[in-house]
DNA sequence: TATTGTTATACTCTATAACTATA
DNA sequence: TATAGTTATAGAGTATAACAATA
């Protein structure tokens, strides 16, 4: 049955609740994820090469919503797993150009499944519709923050 | 227009702009907060403390979904800075009761009015209904953490 | 024995800012 | 001048684990 709440303090309630389901989830991917050796951050970066290789570091830095900084030190860790790979750009010798190894194409490729699998089995607390539904306001809420 | 997805990827989208969402509001608010010299971990403990005083701080972290060692620090600085106080439990003296200075309370009064604006505005994106929703698809998705 | 709180330790992510090399 | 990346530094929050006092 759900609960219904008075307008004067839905909008505070919402986002409290918003934060704790957003927290409880991120630590059960993390949990995940460390069964692999993998942090969220790295998840991220190995997800968004598989997804897109040869971006650069600020490229990378500015869909992750970090700074550049935070990046290259992420980077270098990364790399030092031998995991990615920083190839110098022929056309702007400035920037590197992000790939995957081999096996950090295969690290993702055992992580993912897992992430996806979790994913799935919590999404299933809401209908196709629904899904569709908070994609949209999850995409209203962004665009309605400013700065 | 809203954007259709197909179902192959609606979960994997969904939960990456949930959490794109979550950390550009987080981070927003933060934004704020940083004008009253708080944090975000500070903030919550404050309101949770001005909804309800005289907690311990076992009953605390578990709000919080923190563990006890971290509110102890979390708490040492802020007694430190006079916004809360330690008080022994009188019927069980291995716990401490946790209440707001006046200080804290002034602080508080400041804070939230902030927070709640910007909230207030972010959350004018969504519909009164469609709030109700997203509050309740929240619900849903916690209870589907297992863990 | 179990629980509350404390302490010590360590780690990750994050930001800022100054620096370099190139553009 | 502006941009990509690097480096150094700092700080917060978090967890774990061992310990003390009390229940």
């Amino acid at each position: 049955m759900p609960v219904i709440l008075r307008p004067e303090e839905l909008t505070l309630k919402t986002w409290v609740q918003f934060a704790r389901t957003f927290t409880r989830m991120a630590r059960r991917l993390d949990q995940a994820l460390e069964t692999h050796g993998l942090s969220v951050p790295q998840f991220d970066i190995l997800a968004t090469l598989g997804f897109q290789e040869g971006i650069t570091q600020q490229e990378l830095a500015q869909r992750l919503l970090v700074t550049k900084g935070n990046i290259c030190g992420m980077i270098d860790r990364m790399e030092a797993n031998g995991w990615v790979e920083r190839r110098p750009d022929p056309e702007d010798r400035r920037a590197n150009r992000l790939f995957l190894t081999d096996e950090g194409r295969k690290l993702l490729g055992r992580a993912m499944p897992d992430q996806q699998l979790l994913l799935g089995r919590i999404f299933d607390a809401l209908k196709e519709g629904e899904k569709q539904l908070l994609y949209q306001f999850m995409g209203r809420l962004e665009d309605a923050v400013e700065g």
